[in-house]
DNA sequence: TCAATAGTAGACTAAAATAGTCCCATATAA
DNA sequence: TTATATGGGACTATTTTAGTCTACTATTGA
């Protein structure tokens, strides 16, 4: 099933957490767990990838803590993925080097990096202030797929 | 890495592979295993989920085989990730049962839904009979995001 | 009818990616 | 200088994915 990792979507709580926050204070992680309900050793990694992928700000020292860099509008899911799990790539080439020319220039690999490309550009209309809003305004051209609830993966 | 699986990518070669065949021929697993340079126990095992999935046909017995149920122009890329990796659905919820209204109705979980109802949509405008053409006849309307060749896997 | 060919089912093993935890260093403020 | 925080990164456990194998069923044609 393509999904994202729970490190991803933890990620997502976690900002938008951040972003429920009064803004420009500094939220520590012991709160972002307590707020989330996250364990906090897996909270602390994934702030610590956010900061050094310049989604959030951190100060150190007593009163320290995280907030976000920039407003909730101005954060698209894309950039949420990328911080977490690395560009949106999709796939690597199925053959070795060199083996590609039996099937049509290996067109295949080709093609797959530009539904990958397809599905960034997607993710790059999705904002974090978005993922606080009642699912009617949601800015979304296509067709919805499932409405089966969240609690569960569907059905791999 | 949001990423499609091998055996995905390897699906998608054996298609193209019948998709190259001559319309109805059967084309038996060996020669696909060979025709793609795939180890042949692989190419059954896709072979099988494809045939279960509905998108190829399969004949037992000698002269035997398998070839596209549809022609290549009415096969679309979700479907084959539908049949390979189940439903395009992205995330479970991060949280037990219950534990969701600290955190806004937990409209984060409802959120990422949507974003895999956004991906299913671009993959639906990709036909299997696109991946065997030259990139720019591609039905694609989002910015290409990289071309750095698909031998490798872009960088984690 | 028998032998060869080819698909079917699913268990099983190995390898890789992901998730989660822990430790120690560094920075800051009172 | 002590308490409170983040920073960096190693490490382990778990889960998922990939790949292989064995036994079985169906079809064809001599």
């Amino acid at each position: 099933m393509l999904r994202i990792s729970k490190l991803t979507d933890y990620g997502t709580l976690i900002l938008v957490h951040l972003a429920g926050q009064e803004t420009g204070t500094l939220c520590p992680a012991t709160d972002v767990a307590a707020g989330t309900r996250l364990a906090l050793p897996t909270v602390r990694k994934i702030l610590k990838t956010l900061t050094r992928a310049g989604l959030v700000e951190s100060a150190r020292g007593s009163d320290g803590g995280y907030r976000l860099a920039r407003p909730a509008e101005q954060i698209t899911a894309a950039e949420v993925l990328d911080a977490l799990e690395g560009p949106v790539a999709i796939t690597e080439c199925s053959h070795e080097m060199g083996q590609c020319e039996l099937e049509a220039d290996c067109q295949v690999g080709n093609a797959w990096q530009k539904i990958s490309a397809a599905i960034r550009g997607a993710m790059s209309d999705i904002r974090l202030a978005d993922l606080r809003r009642p699912p009617a305004e949601f800015p979304l051209r296509y067709t919805i797929l499932s409405q089966s609830g969240h609690s569960s993966r569907i059905s791999k």
